[in-house]
RNA sequence: GGUCUCGUAGCUCAGCUGGAUAGAGCAACUGCCUUCUAAGCAGUAGGUCUUUGGUUCGAAUCCAAACGGGAUCACCA
């Protein structure tokens, strides 16, 4: 049933009818604030065809509308060129009768299509921090929203655990760590490692070359600097890198890196034992936000592949071999850059390695679809990425798409690791499920006196994340988003406890319906509507068509502005209208059926996000 | 420097496939709990939509330029 379908077909037929005229598809708006009616449609593209102004056409059709025999329009009105008309109480009583019938009412058919939706991705050096969790609560998100849409989705992580940052913990583990666990110190194990790579950086920064050696250092740099960019800073950042270069706990690392490569046993080990501390650690995380995934891929199984790869290109004549040896992809008709996919002295780049997983991830899972979420400075790099496997002509390729996202600022600007600014991501779920204790032994308490110890915890849990996950999916993921350690996230207005609060109030309502034994799933004798009520059930309506836009733009913030919108309308209606101590015995049914169907609707909204709805709060 | 991206209320953000009087939340102010959950509801105040030009009947929205933030342009990942 789809509502703006009838309007719309009744809308045409008034031009046939009216003016003999056949007009093409065209968009429905919501009438803005201050204007009456349910839907607006816009005449002014049709005052040269109907030869008459914008008004008189709106005036005809709207008349037609409203007296045509099975007129879905109760009423209109017309100012300027926009018509708005207020579709009958009837049609959406039908929804809300066909609604609470048909549980199935907003599901989509199978699409028949698998999709990947690679996010997370961390590092094994450090533990998660706050720019992880916008990248982990996007990624889960559109993995549920795409599930609802009838995909089959697959949640892939691919863990970088190989590589010279991993092996700078390593050496300070090796030189500083005295053959301690996390264990012994009752540290959660990727705060353990992080620790260690921490102190790798300290140390390091200690052995410095001698100035005599600062000089030559300099013009090296100058010489090589590829930009001709003599910035101050550009200059600084070289400087250093040379600099570690050369300094003996680097040289540690560097060494510790051939040594894996190498397959050396004591060294497989140790980076065995450390991953394996950072997994435990990064397992509870996840388990506190409730996140998990179905496959995970390893850097340190996936960064030999894709050198088949460069040899097809080869063949294929997608790539080219220069003089020294090195290959490279001409994306100059894509308006990209030449970009060099294998070293002269046949080892892979980073993007050697993403051209074979993306391989080995349409060989794993035959998906037709592969969602990359990361982060926006890796732009440039997926674009190079897709029109690679485009000119490789990979089935897959059509099907690729990097969700793209900013970087989460504080008040003071980046976060930085090296400054110790960065928020640390169980440090702000801890706080965060504190804070949800805290107002509700302000707030709420005598609503909660029969529930034991364990239930309530686990309310704060809910609240707390939740309140976390709504506020880094409210904002579009490509704007960079600000974060202010000084006040605390929401838990008022536009967040998610003001819509688990309206959940819970829904199902407050229907507990005590079943307390009074009231049986109100009966046929539907309501014949007006409230302008809340109505309004409820417009929102109720709108599910599905946000859902499927939420889904063809992948976009998890619509899902959040609609749930907001759809609590607003519960918490209206709420207010205005009487439940239980309603006029009549049918508006109290009909009210409690539409609380019902609200309350899912909310709860499955919320379940899109990854956010629970508690029972009571 | 080239390319991409962002710039909307004091603050954080919606709106951007062109349409009416540019919306929310927070903060401020005013009402509303003997009535189903006040983490709420109703209201007041707050705006040169960065600037300038263009396209159009009509521009926060599209185009161009400027200014300001950010990213990127590695034989790093």
């Amino acid at each position: 049933m789809n509502i703006e379908q009838l309007l719309k077909n009744a809308i045409k037929e008034a031009f046939k009818t009216v003016f003999q005229l056949e007009i093409s598809d065209f968009t429905l708006q919501s009438p803005n604030k201050g204007f009456e009616g349910t839907h607006t449609f816009l005449t002014f593209p049709y005052t040269k065809t109907t030869a008459q102004p914008p008004e008189k056409v709106g005036e005809m059709i709207g008349e037609h509308l409203k007296n045509s025999p099975q007129s879905i329009i109760q009423q209109y009105n017309v100012t300027k060129g926009f018509l708005n008309v207020s579709l009958k109480d009837s049609i959406w009583i039908e929804f809300l009768q066909h609604a609470s019938t048909e549980d199935t009412w907003h599901h989509f058919a199978p699409q028949n299509q698998r999709i990947m939706v690679e996010f997370s991705s961390p590092n094994t050096n450090k533990p998660l921090h706050l720019g992880h969790l916008r990248n982990i609560f996007l990624g889960d998100s559109l993995s549920k929203i795409l599930t609802a849409v009838g995909y089959e989705v697959i949640k892939a992580n691919l863990v970088n655990d190989r590589g010279i940052h991993i092996c700078k913990s390593m050496v300070a583990y090796k030189n500083y760590g005295k053959g301690e666990t996390p264990q012994d110190a009752s540290i959660k194990g990727d705060k353990w490692v992080g620790s260690y790579y921490v102190r790798f950086e300290k140390e390091f920064k200690k052995g410095n070359l001698p100035k005599d050696k600062l000089l030559s250092a300099l013009e090296k740099i100058i010489e090589q600097s590829p930009k001709n960019d003599y910035s101050l800073e550009t200059l600084q950042d070289t400087l250093k890198e040379t600099l570690q270069t050369h300094t003996p706990l680097w040289q540690e690392a560097q060494e510790m890196l051939q040594k894996w490569e190498q397959n050396d046993p004591e060294t497989v080990a140790l980076w065995k034992q450390m991953n394996q501390w950072v997994y435990e650690g990064f397992d509870k995380t996840y388990q506190s936000i409730n996140i998990a995934f179905d496959k995970t891929y390893y850097e340190s199984n996936t960064y030999l592949l894709g050198k088949d790869i460069v040899e097809e290109g080869l063949q294929k004549k997608v790539f080219f071999k220069k003089e020294d040896g090195s290959v490279w992809a001409d994306l100059t008709p894509e308006k990209l850059d030449q970009k060099l996919v294998l070293r002269k002295d046949g080892t892979s780049v980073y993007i050697t390695q993403d051209l074979g997983t993306a391989d080995l991830k349409y060989n794993d899972f035959n998906i037709q679809k592969s969602v990359y979420v990361v982060g926006d400075e890796q732009e440039y790099h997926f674009k190079v990425l897709f029109a690679i496997l485009k000119q490789l002509g990979r089935p897959y390729a059509e099907g690729l798409h990097h969700l793209s996202y900013g970087m989460v600022d504080l008040p003071s600007g980046k976060m930085k690791s090296r400054e110790g600014t960065v928020v640390d991501a169980d440090d702000l779920i801890e706080e965060m499920i504190q804070i949800a204790q805290q107002r509700t032994e302000e707030s709420g308490m005598a609503k909660l006196n029969e529930i034991d110890e364990q239930e309530l915890q686990k309310i704060y849990h809910q609240i707390g994340v939740g309140a976390l996950k709504y506020f880094l999916l409210k904002v579009e993921p490509r704007k960079r988003m600000l974060f202010n350690p000084e006040n605390s996230i929401d838990f008022e207005g536009d967040a998610s406890p003001f819509v688990q609060y309206n959940y819970a109030r829904t199902q407050a309502i229907i507990r005590k319906a079943k307390e009074l034994n009231i049986n109100y799933a009966e046929k539907i004798e309501k014949k007006q509507l409230e302008k809340a009520e109505q309004h409820l059930i417009q929102t109720i309506y709108q599910y599905k068509e946000t859902l499927e836009k939420a889904a063809q733009q992948y976009a998890p913030s619509f899902i959040v502005q609609y749930v907001y919108d759809l609590a607003r309308a519960y918490s209206r209606f709420f207010t205005e209208c009487a439940i239980f101590k309603a006029n009549t015995e049918e508006d109290t049914k009909f009210r409690i059926t539409l609380t019902e169907q609200t309350g899912k609707i909310l709860k499955r909204a919320l379940q899109l996000l990854g956010i629970e709805a508690p029972e009571r709060m």
